[in-house]
DNA sequence: CCCTAAACGGACCAACAATTCCGTTTTTTG
DNA sequence: CAAAAAACGGAATTGTTGGTCCGTTTAGGG
């Protein structure tokens, strides 16, 4: 085997490739998604070309840089789904995957993303989604959470946070827990009296 | 005068510039706020120079096409802030404007817009603010409303359900008024057990 | 009917992001 | 150390979008 004697890539460009990923992960984090690739390349000194034998597009820079993040989201949901009690398992997947999407702008942008984004966060959402699901039969069976709550709900309220941190992190990153606060009360089993009508043409 | 005699435009302008603000009503309404000038142009059957002629930028047939129905937002918060119950309308409020953005894509890119957006709706906000605190007000003294609720947080909602909105309207344009029943129940006075801690660094 | 000014259409320009290409430099290895 | 292979930098290309310019057409008063 040649594995030791040669390694795959010569020095310089496995030195570049995790300068690439740090002023990457940096600047997407910070900036989000909208950074150039030229940006990238200027903030880890390299020329544009070499990030582009790093990774063929830009959707394979961020799959690279986001994958560890994904990963870290289904261990949160995992964690939170063996919880025997569903409602607090629910509650605390919530806010880790909120509170890992304040600091990073581009995992929001991510998240948020209406079009067919990444396969990546596409398959992250296909691992989670089984686990909500438990989370939720759970809960309903403990009877906490109100009976008309489903584990799509689960994402959509990720979705709603997602787009109050963007609109409120820059003068309080925290401030979305306090409409987390209110979108855990809406949940609640046993909560609903008055109901809204179905669709507005009956107001 | 000659106003009278002679039309202060040609009537080809008139007719233009009608056609003008129909397509972009259409398109911005179903595509959103991506749509191209050139886009509108070829919409209406005239050519990209008669757009820029009748509105010098982007922004300026936005501010045209949007007015009335930001116009009609400040209505409805006029009507719900003379809610005598300030708890009904709040909720009321909050029903019709989400109801307005349904079926408006360049709307809610409007709403949702972090950055500074057009003069034109940070005027409509500024002028639904002291209706909505009013509202806010009125449900505090009525005690049907959270204490750690305020207004600002109906900003914040409309936000969030946007999101929303954005995610589910192809598939099912009223999902969000289950998920607008969360965050009023959420909003309700006496339901805040076991708060969450302020931050997650507690956690 | 004809002339003038207003309005028109769309080619053209500038800015910008993604991506490609290629001459030059660096690493590795014999 | 020298040559081949691998990697590098960044100019150039492509595609897109907002916006301008100007030769041509058309409305409408005299």
């Amino acid at each position: 085997m040649t594995d030791a004697a040669t390694p795959l890539i010569r020095k310089d460009a496995a030195r570049n490739r995790a300068l690439l990923l740090e002023a990457a992960e940096d600047l997407y984090a910070t900036v989000g998604l909208s950074v150039t690739l030229k940006d990238v390349a200027r903030h880890a000194g390299v020329g544009v070309g070499t990030v582009y034998r790093h990774f063929p597009t830009k959707d394979d820079l961020l799959d690279a840089l986001f994958a560890d993040r994904l990963a870290s989201a289904t261990d949160s949901a995992r964690k939170a789904a063996a919880d025997p009690d569903g409602w607090r398992g629910l509650v605390r997947y919530l806010e880790d995957s909120m509170n890992m999407q304040v600091g990073n702008c581009g995992l929001r942008g991510l998240v948020v993303c209406t079009a067919p984004s990444s396969p990546l966060a596409v398959r992250s959402r296909e691992e989670i989604a089984p686990l909500v699901q438990q989370m939720v039969a759970k809960a309903h069976q403990q009877g906490t959470l109100r009976p008309d709550f489903e584990a799509a709900d689960v994402y959509y309220i990720q979705i709603a946070l997602a787009a109050i941190i963007e609109a409120t992190y820059h003068t309080d990153p925290y401030l979305y827990r306090h409409h987390l606060k209110l979108f855990i009360e809406g949940m609640r089993a046993g909560g609903h009296r008055e109901p809204l009508p179905d669709s507005p043409e009956s107001l």
